[in-house]
DNA sequence: CTGAAAGCGCTAACAC
DNA sequence: GTGTTAGCGCTTTCAG
């Protein structure tokens, strides 16, 4: 393993010189500058990130804490695509990504600060953590630049991205009042979601806009976990036969109110008009093909690292993005003509 | 940020002994260890693995170089869950995960072990690289241990996770033969894959041992694109109509022939029997849903995570892991009443 | 323009 | 048992 020393000696001159050309100095002559990149294309070297972090102080990496990386989640996408986006814009940046382990079944009950002070990383994106995570008072108490997702907390080193859950949800109650929906219901994910609040506000805004009353008996939650959103769905649905929709805050969760609805014998959307949230690639293929409040995953992902990249490089701009969503509209839901 | 340095100081040690004591070597004294771990803990110390791994040489870290994290694979599944596995096995074992940026759009045309090197890690998992990838030479030039997933190359340094392709084209083919198929046709990935040409292998085993001939005309290749697949099928089924089945190297390349029968007006399974590959997730959710060649893409990644830390500990086994396949019998393949 | 020297935080001989 | 010392590969004052 060639060091900047090796080529010192090879080339004939001192390693802070070395050290200087490689690092593209200008005050290093040209005739030297040249003759030392090629000597250390000739000795094949590459610059050991370890000792250069030592000294630096930082590593050009960022770390990664996400749950949904693990064979249960598989089913929703969410996680996969965020991660891609990340990875697609870490890499336009020349950054790499370490994915933390935090293996909650060990002993190695490591704080987040910890973690990302071992690895020495420049900074951390967390995606799919509770709001009652203890990683999140570290975080927001911890002074390494962070960017949550989907968590709208902002302090001087942390920012965050998230789309706009209210409108969003409210998108979804306006889409089916026009439809001439009344009694609508919704499958919540849980209280330890920001994500959920908002979703159940905007709930709340599209129901007031079209003058319903809130009714908190039509409002469940299925935890984001499609079986318990079925199970959930039969009961609300056989309890309250008059409900005539149902607005979802996860497509995952809305097949499951669909598998429910086909249970019970109502068919949907004719008897019933379901509206999931996210877009997930089942979506489509569902049956009927689910309308949906669609949010753009990768560009969740991508904004954040971007974002994370300025705050390092000192670029300060905003501490915050706030994504758009778009109302798709596919065939689970359709006029009530009641 | 504190070291062992001010650990030695307030405990009244040398910085040898810390780095003893904490690294849980006996040969300290109970009293000073007790002493110093509660110091350490006192100011909050965390270790620097940089600094560590400059020293030892090693990272405790695995590089892992996949392609398919980006926005247009998002659709197949395959990545995900393979990442989804590696990370499980990882965690275990305490070891971080790097994804390399690969990116080749930018100049920074870094040769595989220069990745390597640079970030010191210890191992590498490669996924979703093709034959011809320059990469893979290198990967066998260099000494570094990695693992290839769905490449079947060894050496003293590389081994390899696949599932046995071979045997799972023929099983796709014996189904299709028990149900008094005899003109069945293949889709395959493209010639710099293993996995096809694996696959390929299968399909004509299958076809010898039912007592039919391999026809070369019947054979074409997707390139595991959905919409190839839908082109090459419509062409293929049009030009010969006698085909009765069709084996799809990959699930996703079956969705593309089940809407190249779609648009012909030829139903499945009626009229035509088609068996996919993978069994992601959309497999079931297709219309038919797809009867397909499964393989758990969770356990491909657990398994070269697990390979690569046994070559990493020195804990010498064999190179190579082969996992089973098995057949899922979905609505999209019948029995053959011409 | 170039070099000598110090030091990032840690580990590992090698004394004592 | 414990401390002294050297050194991992790199960057960066500070002199020349």
């Amino acid at each position: 393993m060639t060091t900047i020393k090796d080529i010192a000696r090879v080339a004939g001159v001192s390693v802070t010189t070395v050290s200087r050309a490689l690092n593209g100095y200008h005050d290093v002559n040209e005739q030297t500058r040249q003759k030392i990149v090629r000597v250390a294309k000739d000795l094949n070297y590459s610059p050991n990130t370890l000792a250069r972090g030592l000294v630096l102080n930082k590593s050009k990496t960022i770390g990664l804490l996400v749950s949904g990386l693990n064979r249960q989640s598989a089913k929703d996408h969410f996680t996969f695509e965020v991660l891609s986006g990340i990875n697609e814009c870490v890499s336009e940046q020349d950054y790499d990504l370490v994915l933390f382990n935090t293996n909650t079944s060990k002993q190695r009950e490591k704080t987040y600060s910890q973690l990302c002070r071992e690895r020495r990383v420049d900074g951390v994106i967390l995606s799919g953590i509770k709001t009652d995570d203890p990683y999140l008072h570290e975080v927001v108490a911890s002074s390494i630049p962070c960017i949550l997702i989907d968590i709208p907390i902002q302090s001087d080193s942390v920012g965050y991205v998230t789309t706009d859950n209210v409108l969003g949800a409210k998108q979804a109650v306006e889409h089916l009042m026009q439809l001439g929906h009344r009694n609508i219901a919704m499958v919540n994910g849980h209280g330890q979601a920001f994500v959920s609040q908002h979703r159940l506000d905007g709930f709340k805004q599209g129901l007031a806009a079209g003058g319903r009353p809130y009714n908190p008996d039509w409002v469940v939650n299925g935890f984001f976990d499609e079986d318990i959103a079925r199970v959930e769905a039969e009961r609300l649905l056989t309890r309250y036969p008059e409900i005539t929709a149902v607005f979802c805050a996860s497509d995952l969760m809305a097949l499951g109110v669909l598998k429910a609805a086909n249970n019970l014998g109502i068919v949907v959307p004719k008897r019933l008009s379901v509206v999931g949230y996210d877009d997930i690639l089942l979506a489509s293929y569902a049956s009927p093909p689910l309308t949906t409040i669609a949010q753009d995953k990768f560009q969740l992902g991508y904004e954040a690292a971007k974002l994370l990249i300025r705050m390092l490089e000192g670029q300060d701009n905003s501490r915050a993005v706030l994504l758009e969503t778009e109302l798709i509209t596919r065939q689970s839901t359709t006029g009530n003509h009641v």
